[in-house]
Order: C-alpha cells, then sequence, then structure tokens
DNA sequence: ATTGACATGTGACACGATGTCATATATGAT
DNA sequence: ATCATATATGACATCGTGTCACATGTCAAT
C-alpha cells in the first residue's frame, strides 16, 4: 500500500506518477522493471519515490488492484444479468473483457502480469472471486449464486466450485495471451471448456 | 540449456555445482537468487558460472526439469495402474507426491517455484502433460487414456480435458502451499473438486 | 511577521548484482 | 615439443536499489 504521503498528493501529480509506472510495467515484467525508469519518465526525483511507496512491488500491486477495481463491479453487474448462473456469467465477462479491450498501454500491462504470474498476482487478478473468503464482496457474489443449478450438497461445495471456475478460466486467460489465439479460438477454448465443468468430464 | 561446457564437466563437479544452485533457489525464488551466492557454495569462479550457463534462469530450468523427469514416468506408470482413468491417475499421484516427500532442499525450491509460478514454470512443472503437443511423451499419455469414460465426442476434446485437470490439479497444488494446507486437507479438496470435474459442475 | 514543529522534497552515495573480457592455463592430437 | 582449441579466472564497467543528511515547504500559535 501507498504512504499516506502519496495520498495526499494532488490528484494530477498522482496520476502523473501512476502512469509512468504503469509504462514501465507494460514494457516489462515486474522484475525488470526499474525505478529509475518510473522517475525518470514521471520527472520526480528518486527519493521522492521511496517517499510515496515502499519499493516496486508496492506501485504494482497498488496499480494492479486500482485497475480491478472496475472489474469487480462488472463482475456483479453480469451475475445478476445471468440470474446467478455462474458460468455464464463468467464466459461473458471473458467474452466482454477480450472485446472491448482496454488502452495499448493497459493491455501490454496485463500481459507481462499474465505471462509472470505470481501467486500474488493471480489473487489480485482473479479478486473478483476470493480475494478474502470474509469480504462483503464476497458474500455479495455467493449470495447472487443460483445454487439451485450446482450440483452440491452443502454450502462449502461453493467454494470448490469457484476455485475451479478460476483455475480453468485463468489458465485460458494466460494461454491467450503465451499461445497469442485470436479472440474468436480464445473464446471458443473457453466455452467448450466451460461446458465440459458445467457436464462433467465423464460420462454420467 | 546448459553449454556443451558443462555438459563436458566430471559429475561429481557438476552435481556440486547444481546442488549449489538448488540451495540458492531453495532459499529464496528465481528472482530473488543471486549468482554470487551460487558460486560462492559451489567454490568456483564467477566466470565459470557463466561458461557453464547463460544465466540464471538456464540453470533455474534446467534444475526444475532434471528434477521433473522422474515425475513424467511416474505419472505414466500411475496411468497404467489406472487403467487409463486420468482423474483417478492424477489424483494418486498427487497423492503419493504429497507423502513421500523430496528432502526438504528440494521442497523448498519446490515451494519458491509454486508460489512465483510464471507461465513458463507452470510449464516445465506440469510437463507430465502437455509439453509439446506433438511430442513423443504427449503421445503416449493420449493413447494410454480410457477414451470411454470420457464424456467428449471428438478426440481434439481430451486435449481440453487434460487442460482443465492440469489447471485445477496446478491450483489446488499451489494453495496447498501457501496456503499451508495440511497433507489431509489438500488431498479432500483435491479429491472433491476431483469429483466435482468427473460429474458435472452443475446437476444433470 | 516570526517562530518552530512537522511534512515533504532531493540527490549523492554505499552497496550489491550482473555479464564481459583479457589473460592464464589445461588438453590432446600430430 | 608444438600448436590449436577448450576451459578457467577474477577484475571491471555498468546498472539498480534503498538510505540518509540536508533543504525546502506548510501552517498553527503567538
Amino acid at each position: 500500500m501507498p504512504k499516506q504521503t502519496f495520498l495526499n498528493l494532488p490528484e494530477q501529480k498522482r496520476q502523473n506518477l501512476m502512469k509512468a509506472a504503469e509504462e514501465e510495467f507494460a514494457r516489462v515484467p515486474l522484475h525488470e522493471a526499474s525505478i529509475a525508469n518510473i522517475v525518470k519518465t514521471a520527472g520526480i526525483p528518486r527519493g521522492s519515490f521511496y517517499q510515496y511507496f515502499e519499493d516496486k512491488e508496492d506501485v504494482y500491486f497498488y496499480l494492479l488492484q486500482e485497475e480491478t477495481k472496475d472489474r469487480k463491479l462488472k463482475f456483479i453487474h453480469k451475475l445478476k444479468e445471468h440470474n446467478g448462473d455462474i458460468i455464464d456469467a463468467v464466459t461473458d465477462f471473458y467474452y466482454e473483457f477480450l472485446v472491448e479491450l482496454p488502452d495499448e498501454q493497459e493491455l501490454d500491462f496485463i500481459k507481462n502480469a499474465l505471462l509472470n504470474v505470481t501467486h500474488k498476482i493471480e489473487n489480485a487478478f482473479m479478486s473478483m472471486f476470493d480475494e478474502n473468503q470474509t469480504s462483503e464482496y464476497t458474500n455479495e457474489i455467493v449470495k447472487l449464486i443460483d445454487k439451485g443449478r450446482l450440483n452440491i450438497q452443502s454450502d462449502k461445495e461453493i467454494f470448490h466450485i469457484t476455485q475451479i471456475i478460476i483455475a480453468v478460466a485463468f489458465r485460458n486467460f494466460v494461454e491467450k495471451f503465451s499461445r497469442e489465439l485470436s479472440d474468436k479460438e480464445a473464446i471458443e477454448n473457453f466455452t467448450i471448456e466451460m461446458n465440459l465443468l458445467k457436464n462433467g468430464l465423464y460420462k454420467t
């Protein structure tokens, strides 16, 4: 988390710095990114950077988190739209994400994140699901899911269902970028796999 | 890949260096590991290191690959043992992996790898499945899988089935370490999710 | 308007890591 | 014994990080 000093900064200066950070993280993945470049682009002295953030990772995850915020809202919206059908909601969400691509810089940032995912990055990215199992947000999601459709005995299994969906959805996401699939291919694969998930991998 | 020079080295010296590398990668994740430490532990001059490997990543992936080799054979064995039931084979494989833990150093190495997985690391680790879609090994696996049990129309879908299983298995694996689950919990979760995969997330 | 306490800005610096290269040494065939 | 080729070595240039002593700004109290 950024330090208070950063949050006290005038809007403009803050955005300027975040933009410079995104530029650097779009250029190269986290561990190759250099603070020297960020401060150069932002036109601030090196010392100031450390006034605002602990280190490189601190800006990185702050940025990632900021860019995920509205995705979370969008997901809730999709879940309502599909009357709690979680797989339909996820599929639609995925589709829309691919179609209305963010600007190039943000896209490169996402690519770099996906191809170098750590567990921490995956969690930040997929925080629309798990983040924190007792959070307000998670509660709302679980409430919205139509359990009637699901092949479960107890509520406890919802957790496993979401885990499975996250795992498969995320892997599709990563594959799309690592194997440079077209949107069409990516969505086809995604749909096939989601159907297999729905109906089971084994014959009944 | 290591350079020829490295492969020409006497067995003992090679093992010594690999052991030193593993020690460093067990201590910290890839991007924090330092070549300085490796050469110090191995007792070789810095220049020699670059005689043998391109860079840090080069040793890292070589090590990872070496340690995965016999896991691949073991997986084939499991698949035969379970008459081509891929989910039973994977579950058994997972169980055995957890139970007969490798030595502490290798375990720490694996932990660091799992908690900082990049797409490349995941692929190296899970090469018992996909590695290269046209490899000899993949062919054998596909041949061994009992397609009769699977809910598929064409062979093409086998690929998706394995993708799904990899995704879910791998995530369970990462969770086991990141959330420090006991072996018992880990295997319980794994089994529940594999059953959900078999029978489908949705009611029929 | 002056003071002082506190917050923020600044960049030189100590430290450590990387990859290279000129030079030294070993090896093995003729 | 000679020479070509392969290997060994460690000093070095370069770059990146995080810190710290010092400079500057802010603002409430007098």
